[in-house]
Parts: structure tokens; sequence; C-alpha cells
DNA sequence: ATCAAATTAGCACGACCGTGCTAGTTTGAT
DNA sequence: ATCAAACTAGCACGGTCGTGCTAATTTGAT
């Protein structure tokens, strides 16, 4: 993703593009953002059902690489990851995106198993995250067109194991 | 990873390093199947104790990036999955490593829960698979010097549920 | 000792990179 | 109509990159 790519892809010259983001550090911090902003607008935009399972697993889904659009927000994510020893300033912005996502990760548990104190919420959503984000990069490891329905139904396992918490604590 | 930064760092000249790795793929390629050796010589290397979870769970952690060899392994691991799309030469590797660790977690699930089908082995060794790479990466985003401690908790909680699902099938 | 092979070292070329800089072009308020 | 501000476009510099190429050095068998 360099500055020149960036540009031509948008159909603009270099000098253009450097008006709008004057370094390659705000160009993928801006992209970073957008990143973040698109996803959580796909999460608010699924209507809630009033099952909490698959409230909280239609969520899970919009997290992992299932369509085109995640699929290359996620790309965007790994190379973020894979720049951020290089490039210091872009650290910050991959934490935020982290921290964003394991809080959510809080929520949705919180909702799904009720009565489970803030350690055993702490520890269930660090789990959750960790499934998340691993389910992803297999996705993204595997073709685009490649089966993914062992994906939704893992997905659907924790989060149903996660639910009968509630009463086992 | 540029071939430069590879010679200086091991102490020689560009040109003696492209005498051995001609191109910066088989460099790339040797450092992959060096990572996958040592790795597998890391597993190989633990004794047995009797305990099919302590053991299974002493193998979980020597793939996660618990130690600073470890650790550089991985990086090496997430470079190669975000340069794969640009050299395809490097497919192959990372799909070798990633099958590799899939069969592992195939023969520990057996290992761990006896009489289930080939179905449910599959299912339950493609989330073990998930949650390692996500407590990989997790990891790995976090400072070295951070407490590691939820690690190997995840692990050990993930290896004794499937161990449970022995009788319950 | 000789000589061929293997290894090491280094130069040079073209390509891409980020970025500072200046020159045109459009826009919008007065 | 005027003019300043915002925007677009492009050039050029220094740097790093991968890699082809040749020369020097070491090695090892005869």
């Amino acid at each position: 993703m360099s500055v020149r790519t960036v540009a031509s892809e948008a159909g603009v010259a270099v000098g253009s593009l450097r008006h709008v983001f004057p370094t390659r550090a705000e160009l993928l911090q801006f992209s970073a953002e957008l990143m973040i902003h698109r996803a959580t607008e796909r999460l608010v935009s699924t209507p809630p059902s009033g099952d909490v399972v698959t409230d909280v697993l239609a969520i899970l889904m919009h997290l992992i690489p299932l369509e085109p659009d995640s699929r290359a927000e996620l790309e965007v994510n790994i190379a973020l990851i894979a720049e951020a020893p290089a490039l210091p300033e872009l650290v910050p912005i991959r934490d935020h995106a982290y921290r964003q996502l394991r809080v959510l990760c809080e929520h949705l548990v919180a909702d799904l198993a009720t009565g489970l104190d803030e350690a055993a919420i702490a520890r269930e959503a660090r789990r959750l995250h960790a499934i998340v984000d691993g389910i992803a990069l297999h996705l993204l490891m595997e073709p685009a067109d490649a089966d993914s329905g062992w994906a939704t139904q893992a997905l659907r396992d924790e989060v149903t194991r996660i639910a009968q918490r509630s009463t086992a604590g």
C-alpha cells in the first residue's frame, strides 16, 4: 500500500493525495479509522431480533471476512499489524481497534451470560476475541470463494456455550 | 525483511548471501522452513509426562509466542502471511505450515477426547487451531514483557473442555 | 604445487518508495 | 470582476529495494 498505488487507484495524482494526507502515516491512519467506522456502522445497522444468541451471532459474523468488503478491511488490518513495528505512529491506531473489539466482546459476553462476575466476563471476552480473530485469520488464508460454513458454525458453538454459562456460573 | 537487512544481520555481504539464496523468495522460503523445523523440534523435545492434558498443554504453549524465539518465529509467519499476496511462490509454504498445525491439532484433539467421530474431531481441531492462532496474534500485539498468564490459562481451559467431551460425546 | 570449484565480496542498474517543492487550476466570497 | 484560498498536478531528490554481473578469495582434490 504505497501512496502512488492509492493515488492511481483513486484516479488522482500523487500531489493531490498528498494535499489531503501530507504523509503516508496519515493516509494509513485515515484508512484504519475508516475501517473501524465502517465496521461499527455495519454493527449498529443490525436490527435486534429479540433473541440474544442470534443477535450476538449476527454481530460476530460481521467481524469475520465473509463478504468482500470485510475481507478487504481485514487485509488492511493485517497490513497494519505487519507494519506497526516499522511505523510506530500507527501502533495507537492498531491498539485502539484492538481494544474496541475487546470491549465489544465484553459487552456481548455480558449480554449472553447473565450473573457472571467481572473477572469471568473478562476471561470469556478474551477467549471470544481470540476465537473471532483466529477464525478471521484462517478465513483470510483460504480462497475467498471457499466454503465458510465451518466459521459460522464455530461461532454459533461458542456463542451457545457462553450462553449456557448463565446458570452454571 | 530485505536481503540487505538479513545479510548485514548475518554479518555477510549481499553477494555472499545471494550465492546461497539467489532470490529473495528462496530466502523467505528457507526462513519459513527453518521456522517449521524449529517449531517441530521444540515439540518433539517435550518429554511425555503420562498425563495427556499437561502434555497437550505443553505442546500448545510451544506454539504461542511466550519466548523471544517463538515470538520471532511468529513475526516471520505474520510477515509471510502479509507478503503472500505479493509473492505467490510463498503461498504453498504458508499453506503447508497452516496444514501441519491443523493436523497437529487434530491429533491433539483425538488424544484428548476419546470416542469422537471424525467430523467432531475435525470441528474441535478447527476450533483449537483458531484459538491458538488468535491467542498467538494477541500475544504478538502486546509488549513482549507483558503478562501472558491469561494465554496459558485460556489454553488450559480449552484443553480441559475438550477432554471433558470424552464421555459426553 | 596446481588448478578447478566453491564461496565471498562488491559494484551497478533500473525500479519503486516517501516527500519537499513549485506551478497551474478551480472555487467561492466580496 | 477580483482576488485569495483551496485544490490539483507534476517534478526532483535521496533512499532502499531486488538482482545481474564480475573480481577476489578460499577450499579441496589431484
